[in-house]
RNA sequence: GGCGUCGUGGCCGAGUGGCUAGGCUGGGCUCUGCAAAAGCUCCUACAGCGGUUCGAAUCCGCUCGUCGCCUCCA
C-alpha cells in the first residue's frame, strides 16, 4: 500500500496563512509548479535553496508513492528591467555587454543553471518548459482576456486592467493588499506610461526598433509579459486548478498576485489550491540578489573561490546546512554555520557507513517503530527538515550504541531501521554520500596495512612506533578510531 | 508610509499553552598505554512592557528592532 494512504501531510498555505491538509484533486497525484529562474546569469546560492526547497517537496511526495508532476519554467524571454515598461529586457542587455546572441545567453546559462541543481543533487523536473516555446498559448490567453473585457490595447501593447478585474474579484488575496488602498500610495512614476493605472500590468508588449527577441501577434511585433508565462505554462501541462505552486517569497507579490488574477480572468476558477513560499537565504544579513551584487555562487562555495568562506564545502554538506533550517524560516549563510553543519553531516555519514557493523540479538531495546514514526511526522508537519535531521541524529547515537553493544536490535528491526535511514537521508534529504570510504581502492589497502602494523607495535607496547603511525596519517588527513572491535579510519 | 515576516541559550536552528528538539562550541566523566573517535553528563534560552490564564517563550495588545515586498528579483 502506498505511502501516503497512511500519512497525512499539512502544508502552510500562503493564501489561508495557515497549515492545512494536504489533499490533491486526483487521488494519488500531485501537480506542481515552481516558477523557474530568469536565465541572464549565473544562478545564485539564493535561487538555488528556493529550487533545492522544492526538491525536497518533491522527492518526499514520491517517496509517499504520490504521482507527482513537477513542472518548473525557465524564462528564456527577455523582461524588462523596471515596472516603467521601458528600458531594455535583461536578456539583451547581457546580449549586447557579451557580443552574443540573446539565445546564446539563454543557452549559457540554463546549461549552468542544471549544472548547478545536479551537483546539489536537485532531481530534474517532470517538465520544463521555456517561455519562449509557449508564446502562442499566451497570446491565446491574452485574446481571451481582451474578450472578457479585462485587459485593453494601448499603442499595441495590451495590460492588464487591474481595476476591473478588482470590481468582481480580489486582487491582492495572495500578499494581502488592498487596492483601493494601494492606489493611494503608489508612487508617481517616472516618466509616461500608457496604462490607465500603475497597478496594471503588461500582458503583451509592442517592441521597439531596437528589440531583438519579437513575435508577431495581433497587437504589435512584440513581446509576452512577465506574469503570462507561468499562467499559460501552468495551465498547459496541469490544468485550470491544479494543486501547488511554489515559488520564493520574492514572487508573491506581485508576480503570483498577476498570476492569480490572469488566470482567474481567463478561466473563472481558482488556480491553485495550495500555494507555497520558500523563504530567502540571506548573506551578510542582506537578502541576496543579483541586481545588488550581494550574492554567492555555488561553484564559489565548492571550490573555496570567495572572500566569505573559509574553506571549500562539498555540495552535499551546502544541502544539508539548508535542510537544517525550515524552508519558511530566513537562513543566514555564513562560515561558521557552514562548518558547524558539515561536522554533523560528517558525522551522519560516518554512523550510516558503521551501521553494517551492527550485530544483530533475538530482540530490540530500541523501540524502532516509533523512531521511525517520529520522522515521518517531522515530514508531514509542513516538511519539517530540521526535526527530520534531529531524529537521524537520534538514529546515530543508536547506532553507536548498537555498535558497542550497549543496545540491541533485531534482525528485522535492524533492516527496517537502516531503510528508513537511507529513504530519509538519500531519497528525500537528497545528501549524498561524499566522504571518500571506498573500501576497495588501494588506499584503503594500505591503511589497513599500517593498521595492522600498528597494532602488532601496540602489542609489543612500542609506543613510539604506534603512535608515529597514527601521527604521520593523521597529517596526511588519516584519522584512525580505535574502538571495542579494532580500528576503523575516515579520510578527510 | 502601506503589506508581510521574524526577534529563542556562546553560535546556528526547531517547537508546543504546563512534560522545557537537534547540530556546532566549551566544561566534566567513562573508555584508552596516551590521545582521538564513541558514549554519558553539565552550562537551560525564549526582544521589552502590559493583559488573558491555575499556568505563556507558546494566545492578545502595545513598544522597539530585523528582514522582505510595495520597481526586475528565488
Amino acid at each position: 500500500m502506498e505511502l501516503y494512504k497512511t500519512n497525512q501531510i499539512k502544508i502552510y498555505n500562503s493564501l489561508s496563512k495557515s497549515k492545512e491538509i494536504f489533499k490533491p484533486l486526483v487521488e494519488g497525484k500531485v501537480g506542481m509548479y515552481v516558477c523557474g529562474p530568469t536565465v541572464y546569469s549565473n544562478v545564485h546560492l539564493g535561487n538555488v535553496r528556493t529550487f533545492t526547497s522544492f526538491d525536497l517537496v518533491f522527492r518526499y511526495l514520491k517517496h509517499l508513492g504520490f504521482k507527482v508532476r513537477y513542472v518548473r519554467n525557465i524564462t528564456d524571454a527577455g523582461h524588462l528591467e523596471n515596472d516603467a515598461d521601458e528600458g531594455e529586457d535583461r536578456i539583451a542587455k547581457k546580449a549586447r555587454l557579451e557580443q552574443i546572441e540573446p539565445m546564446e545567453v539563454v543557452q549559457r546559462y540554463t546549461v549552468d543553471f542544471h549544472d548547478t541543481l545536479q551537483k546539489i543533487n536537485n532531481l530534474p523536473p517532470s517538465i520544463e518548459p521555456t517561455a519562449t516555446g509557449h508564446i502562442i498559448e499566451q497570446i491565446e490567453i491574452i485574446k481571451d482576456i481582451l474578450d472578457k473585457g479585462l485587459a485593453y490595447e494601448i499603442n499595441g501593447s495590451v495590460y492588464f486592467d487591474v481595476l476591473k478585474y478588482n470590481e468582481s474579484q480580489h486582487y491582492g488575496i495572495l500578499s494581502g493588499r488592498n487596492i483601493e488602498e494601494s492606489i493611494h500610495n503608489t508612487r508617481e512614476l517616472d516618466g509616461q506610461s500608457e496604462k490607465k493605472n500603475p497597478q496594471d500590468f503588461a500582458l503583451w508588449k509592442k517592441a521597439d526598433d531596437k528589440h531583438i527577441m519579437r513575435w508577431p501577434s495581433p497587437w504589435s511585433d512584440g513581446f509576452p509579459g512577465w506574469h503570462l508565462e507561468c499562467t499559460a505554462m501552468s495551465t498547459k501541462y496541469l490544468g485550470e486548478t491544479f494543486d501547488i505552486h511554489g515559488g520564493g517569497m520574492d514572487l508573491k507579490f506581485p508576480h503570483h498576485e498577476c498570476e492569480i488574477a490572469q488566470s482567474q480572468a481567463k478561466n473563472n476558477v481558482k488556480p491553485v489550491n495550495y500555494w507555497m513560499h520558500a523563504n530567502m537565504l540571506i548573506l551578510n544579513g542582506q537578502k541576496m540578489a543579483k541586481s545588488t551584487g550581494n550574492y554567492i555562487l555555488p561553484n564559489e562555495i565548492f571550490t573555496g573561490e570567495n572572500k566569505i568562506l573559509s574553506k571549500p564545502f562539498t555540495p552535499s554538506a551546502t544541502r544539508f546546512f539548508m535542510m537544517q533550517a525550515h524552508y519558511r524560516s530566513i537562513l543566514d549563510f555564513t562560515s561558521t554555520g557552514l562548518e558547524a553543519s558539515e561536522k554533523g553531516y560528517i558525522k551522519l555519514m560516518e554512523a550510516i557507513h558503521s551501521i553494517d557493523k551492527i550485530v544483530t540479538t533475538k530482540e530490540s531495546s530500541i523501540d524502532i517503530q516509533a523512531w521511525k514514526q517520529k520522522c515521518y511526522d517531522a515530514m508531514n508537519d509542513d516538511f519539517n527538515s530540521p526535526i527530520l535531521i534531529a531524529n537521524l541524529f537520534e538514529a546515530v547515537k543508536y547506532i553507536n550504541l548498537l555498535i558497542d553493544k550497549k543496545e540491541s536490535i533485531s534482525e528485522s528491526d535492524l533492516t527496517d531501521f537502516k531503510n528508513t535511514i537511507n529513504a530519509f537521508v538519500f531519497d528525500v534529504l537528497g545528501l549524498q554520500n561524499d566522504i571518500q570510504q571506498d573500501s576497495s581502492n588501494k588506499l584503503s589497502g594500505v591503511v589497513e596495512m599500517l593498521i595492522n602494523m600498528r597494532k602488532e607495535a601496540r602489542d609489543n607496547k612500542d609506543w613510539a612506533l604506534s603512535d608515529k603511525i597514527r601521527d604521520e596519517l593523521a597529517t596526511l588527513g588519516i584519522q584512525l578510531k580505535d574502538g571495542k572491535e579494532g580500528t576503523t579510519f575516515s579520510i578527510n
